[in-house]
DNA sequence: AATAAGATGTTGCAATTGCAACAGGGAGTT
DNA sequence: AACTCCCTGTTGCAATTGCAACATCTTATT
């Protein structure tokens, strides 16, 4: 277990807790390694699970199929990243996702109810796993809230608009560098890449911005 | 104090905790009430705050805006509600959005690190607020998830078809009435509401699916 | 330097969508 | 019954958007 605590000791899950505690909460969890190969279903959408899944090498995919039976991927994960968590913690024991790994992958499953349960050992690195656990998730739904408010905007000026407040936000200033590329970013805002060339031309023109690749100034009072 | 008990009972936070406990536990909390009068400003966005706000009674909008200083109402709230949980619990100590009374409103404030830190007294009820605490964040992760997925669909036909998907899916039935009309679904959507109608139309004529008023039957194999 | 592969910008065209205006229908009120 | 209010469906029209095809530019590799 010793080649996993660099991987663990960077999950968001375990942020902030040493290797040697990390080793100790493990056992006090009664976590479980498994090993799957290339293909293999993780879980199975309809499965019963009331246990968290952590990465901790490979990559997974979670996929959901929609009402004509198309197969749609939602997310790809890689180390260190955590699954299942969601409808776990919300008290849904059945998965409404399937989980297959696309490379051969190890996966250390944890039981929640040993999370938020305090052990007999009443060890302190509990507390700490709890509000990492709490953090996860509220960090998701900021993430998710974002995305939603933008998506929500009927234009594709109005996401441009949306999008960049959020980043002027985070940068506190009008002047920022964007994290995605063209394709990226149409990706992200769910609209095609040509029109979103097009529109950014469109706003440069009319002087509500300017950008230059990842550059952006937007010009706001 | 005693009055709130009943509206505490029925908050997402104290469920299943009896209203014994529940004062126990606030008193244990160091929980503050607060009165705002209409149109009063209950958090301003940039303030600092490590509480999570309880709607005791009245009701209050949660409020951002844009770069073009254009006023978003992202939400309405009502007793029961909870408010800059999200942030708070994700250790984001600056609020991003504002919030405003629109009628005279009572507002329950917790100290976050009081809930997720045990108590001297370490009171049992601890765990089943931290379990509730969780619980709701992943419930609104998957309501966001939810329409995440749907909204990132390019036409209304994709759209609709997600969102039937998933009823189908709660209802473990291909017939089921759905909790929106269609202006109401529209809004959920983010479409116009007659091009919703038209689409619906559409689909019916093609034998995708049945209604009449909100009850659907979707024909798939 | 040459080549290849991928990202980005441009544009015409067709399809979808939003918008606006109007008509019909249902629920509730007087 | 008459009236109002609100929700829903319909349709013409204009604007936006997606799609496809192509040119240009960047980056990495050999």
């Amino acid at each position: 277990m010793a080649d996993n605590s660099i991987v663990l000791k960077a999950c968001s899950l375990f942020l902030g807790i040493k290797s040697l505690e990390i080793s100790m909460l493990l056992t006090c969890l009664q976590a479980r390694e498994k090993a799957y190969l290339k293909n293999e279903i993780v879980l199975l959408a309809g499965d019963k699970t009331s246990m968290i899944g952590v990465l901790l090498s490979g990559s997974v995919q979670i996929i959901k199929e929609d009402m004509l039976g198309r197969k749609n991927i939602l997310a790809e994960l890689t180390q260190g990243d955590l699954f299942a968590e969601t409808f776990v913690c919300a008290g849904i024991e059945v998965s409404p996702v399937s989980v297959v790994a696309i490379k051969d992958t190890r996966v250390l499953w944890l039981n929640y109810q040993h999370i938020i349960s305090s052990c007999p050992n009443s060890c302190a690195y509990h507390t700490k796993i709890i509000e990492n656990m709490i953090s996860v998730l509220a960090r998701k739904n900021i993430f998710l809230n974002t995305k939603n408010t933008i998506l929500s905007k009927h234009s594709i000026r109005e996401k441009l608009l949306g999008y960049l407040t959020e980043c002027r936000e985070n940068f506190h200033s009008n002047s920022f560098t964007i994290p995605f590329g063209r394709t990226e970013l149409a990706d992200y805002l769910c609209v095609d890449r040509s029109a979103l060339s097009r529109e950014l031309g469109k706003m440069q023109a009319e002087g509500m911005l300017d950008y230059v690749k990842n550059d952006f100034t937007v010009h706001v009072k």
